[in-house]
DNA sequence: TTTATTAATCGTATATTTACGATGAACTAT
DNA sequence: ATAGTTCATCGTAAATATACGATTAATAAA
C-alpha cells in the first residue's frame, strides 16, 4: 500500500484491542475458542474431527489464536494439548468489558 | 479459495460476534470509535482533521463500522453525523462479555 | 447560475487472509 | 530399522482488506 501521509500511530491499548479482536474475527476461531473454553476437547485432534476443515487449515487457525496470546499449547508427544491462556483471557474480559461500557455509549444527542 | 471439504456452517452467535471482532480489528476503526464513544467528535469532518488519513480512507472505515451496526450515520447536509448505535453496542458490550466470562476459561488442568 | 463544501464512491495497487494439498519433523510402536 | 501417528510448515491460488487519488453527488452560499 502507498502511505504518502504521515503514518498513524497507535497507542498500545488500541494496538492490542485491535490484535485480538483480529484473532476472533474469524467464525471458526470463535468455534475454537468455545470448544476450548467449554473443556470439549481440551486434547488437540479432536479439533480436526469436528471441524470439517483441512487439518493444515485447523493448525493455521491455532497458530493465530496462539500469537495472539488467547491460547496455549502443551507438547505432549505426538499430541498437542490446547488450552485458553488464562491470564490473557482475562485480560481479553476486563479490555473488551472497559471498551464497550455502557457510560461510554455516545453521550451525544443524536436523535 | 477452493472448498472441497463440506463448508462449515456458522451459528448466528458465531458470525454475529465473528462480524462485530472483525469491525474493531483495525486499530483506526478502535480510535474512530473511541473519539465517537467520548463525544468528542461526533460532528464528522472533524475525523480527518484529527486522523492522518485520506478523507477517502477515512470513509471507508466509517462504512465498515456502519455495516457492522456499531454505528450511525445522520445526515446533516452538508455534513453527516455520527454517533455510537447504543442498542447495538450494548449487544456487543453482552455478547463480549458473555464469551470472555472468566467462568468459561479452561477448566482444563494443564498446567 | 456558479462556486464551495462535505462526504461517498470508483478505480487501482499492494498486502494480508484463508483455504487447500503435500511435505517434513518429532515421537511411538512394532 | 520400519512404519504409523500427530501436528507444523511450505507452496500456492483466490478472496478480501487497506490505502490512495480522482471523481461524483448533494447541498449551501455567492
Amino acid at each position: 500500500m502507498k502511505r504518502t501521509l504521515s503514518v498513524v500511530e497507535y497507542s498500545g491499548d488500541e494496538e492490542c484491542m485491535a490484535s485480538i479482536a483480529k484473532a476472533i474475527s474469524h467464525p471458526v476461531r470463535i468455534r475454537i475458542l468455545k470448544l476450548l473454553a467449554s473443556q470439549q476437547c481440551c486434547f488437540t485432534g479432536e479439533l480436526t474431527e469436528i471441524i470439517p476443515m483441512a487439518q493444515s487449515t485447523i493448525s493455521q487457525h491455532l497458530k493465530a489464536l496462539l500469537d495472539s496470546g488467547l491460547i496455549q499449547g502443551e507438547i505432549n508427544p505426538p499430541k498437542v494439548r490446547y488450552c485458553i491462556h488464562r491470564e490473557n483471557w482475562l485480560k481479553a474480559y476486563s479490555m473488551f468489558g472497559g471498551f464497550f461500557n455502557a457510560d461510554l455509549a455516545c453521550r451525544c444527542d443524536c436523535r
